[in-house]
DNA sequence: CCAAAAGTGTTCGCGGTACACCCATGC
DNA sequence: GCATGGGTGTACCGCGAACACTTTTGG
């Protein structure tokens, strides 16, 4: 380590920030990973993150880095926990703030952007080792959204501005790995009067097409305000 | 500032933690708040806390400055939320790993060690002027608390090891805010099948003496681990 | 004997769960 | 016309909510 210009009395760690970007395709859901170019741990897959700037908030540092490093713009994003191990990392000391964030697949600028080399989304189950201790900061991540999604409406982070209840409904049964009753759910989600229906359909199935609903978020605050609470 | 020892090739931030300490009383939640002596907001009242070391982790640097400061120890502790807006420290730039932890107020070592000067319980709905953003992260950590006390069985903490069935629901009233109904309280709680009847008694009430109980942990981790979940 | 809190059961209604068939569409 | 998923209703059961009186104890 080169000596440098910024001095202070007592040693500091250093902060950096890490993002768990989840995804969802028909199949399963997924994190969006990147390939480290330096050492330590070089060319091992990693979270997208890096080094916090004395001049930028935390929140500020996470959304630069997924913008940077992942191409990734325009997520929802929220601080899951500090990770502050004394050797997590071998250099020196670094502690991390770890982002969560729900992106979606459907969004061809996201696509586009992760498409790039060095820059790729694995299935949650079958992810490659992970640089550091990212391994343990996905498993966090996983069990925060799925607590999250079932007393939150955030699951729709992760769909298309318009999806069918069928989509919705697979979501679920994806992130928690359960089944659900196909009658029970769409009674359940629409009793709650916060999907709108569309005039639009799916398109391109071979087979009869779903109706598209969206999700009202002025209702749902609305509904939040005057103490409704969502859940699955 | 002095020109220290330490350098590195970028500014870093100051790395604290702040912990608040909620305790419960008969009438009222409590927040455990000390006396700043230094400045900035000298004489101020703020949570205690302070500088990580760096060769401390963020758990153990929390329960140190619990000790040194405020001669809190044995309680429990979880990690709350990371505040690093760009203001929140005057002098430079300080980034906070808040915590919360839940005291017993029945446990005389605590009552001792907080009775010092320029240490004190504050009543929640009553605090004086906090240093920096302390009063937001008190809100953060009661909104933690009363989404916490509800699915999880943390409440315990506040209490005796031995407790009244109306204590306990006292407790849940002053957190969340709400009157429950004593019968359908007891009946949903005894169900759970968390607690054990001891053979003693509430003592120097001038009215018929309660029964008292204790929660049991390990039949509640067994229960966890076989999907049950808490919940009030 | 009086004040204060402990302790105890039942009824009702809603919401969760289980469950099976016809419909529309593309090929 | 057939394969594929879309879309729909009802019956039952368990749990949460509402609700009032008797018992015990200390002073």
């Amino acid at each position: 380590m080169t000596a440098g210009l910024h001095s202070y009395e007592y040693p500091r760690a250093a902060l950096t920030v890490d993002c768990v970007v989840f995804g969802l395709d028909e199949k399963d859901l997924k994190v969006l990973l990147i390939q480290r170019r330096l050492t330590p741990f070089q060319h091992a897959w990693a979270l997208p993150g890096g080094f916090v700037r004395v001049d930028e908030t935390l929140d500020e540092a996470a959304r630069r880095e997924l913008a940077e490093e992942a191409g990734v713009t325009d997520v929802y994003l929220e601080q899951l926990y500090t990770f502050g191990e004394l050797d997590r990392d071998p250099r020196e000391r670094v502690v991390t703030v770890a982002y969560y964030a729900l992106a979606k697949l459907s969004d061809h600028r996201i696509r586009a952007a992760t498409d790039a080399l060095g820059v790729g989304w694995f299935p949650l189950e079958d992810l490659p080792a992970l640089a550091f201790d990212h391994v343990n900061i996905v498993k966090v991540a996983t069990e925060r959204l799925r607590g999250k999604v079932r007393y939150a409406p955030v699951g729709f982070e992760l769909l298309p501005p318009r999806f069918s209840l069928t989509q919705l409904q697979r979501l679920y049964e994806i992130i928690l790995g359960t089944e659900l009753d196909k009658r029970n759910f769409r009674k359940k989600i629409l009793s709650m009067d916060l999907l709108v229906e569309t005039d639009e359909m799916e398109r391109g199935v071979r087979h009869r097409a779903a109706r598209l609903y969206r999700f009202d978020r002025r209702r749902y605050d609305k509904l939040a305000r005057s103490g409704f609470s969502f859940a699955i």
